[in-house]
DNA sequence: ACTCCAGATCGACGCTCATCTATCTACTTC
DNA sequence: GAAGTAGATAGATGAGCGTCGATCTGGAGT
């Protein structure tokens, strides 16, 4: 990810001149930067945040009946949060009889923390 | 950051008893999920995203009369997204004169990088 | 002193979010 | 098929967010 922003002059100018000419952004960069946005905001609650630490944790799949008692949240407000999380495409699901199960997908958090760091 | 969370028998048990024995999130990673959800919430819109990547492209400062034009919004709408991203402890800022000038915290971002990594 | 300008703050608007209770769906076991 | 259970969905509510135009603040230049 790279700008075409060239810093205008810091020193002070005659006033009546504009403050600095107006800089272009790039579409490719506004579009990386919504993808990860997205994903930034999907963990932008604590709730979800720890629902993905313990996801990652255990590389495996996890049961939500595990999950839910991890918090003290009703067990709706829980799904809604994996529901968010999936619709961020961090997380993916799979039922199995009763019992659903929650999986962190490879590579979903690559692009935020290759930008990180 | 470990949980000491043991995955329940994912096998079928007998109805009438519990699907699992509740679990506990240690308060301490409580804490810094709490910390990391606050980065992340700040990132977690597209324009102040864009506005760390400028500030972190350019080591030094930058004036806030060259954030403004790069997005299609108004002066008020840019600073208070400066703001929120002062909250969140991953910018300050310096004045200097007339013109205001921001620039990302050293290691505002490194407990949330480090964590996704 | 007066004017001009950069930037912050204010107040309002519509929309989204986190949470709850209540209900629904679909599977299991008897 | 009746009862029970795990999880998802629906609808409501109150709080917060992103955006704007208007206004305020305070330094600069005449």
């Amino acid at each position: 990810m790279s700008v075409d922003l060239e810093l205008a002059p810091k020193q002070k100018r005659p006033p009546g001149e504009p403050c600095c000419e107006p800089v272009v952004y790039p579409d490719v960069e506004r579009e990386q930067a919504e993808r990860m946005a997205t994903i930034a905001k999907a963990l932008g609650d604590p709730v979800r945040l720890q629902l993905v630490d313990v996801l990652r944790k255990h590389a495996g799949k996890v049961c939500v009946c595990e999950l839910v008692p991890l918090f003290d949240l009703s067990q709706p407000t829980v799904s809604h949060h994996l529901k968010k999380l999936r619709e961020a495409g961090i997380v993916g699901s799979e039922r199995e009889g009763l019992w659903a199960y929650y999986y962190v997908i490879p590579d979903a958090l690559k692009e935020l923390s290759a930008w990180l760091s």
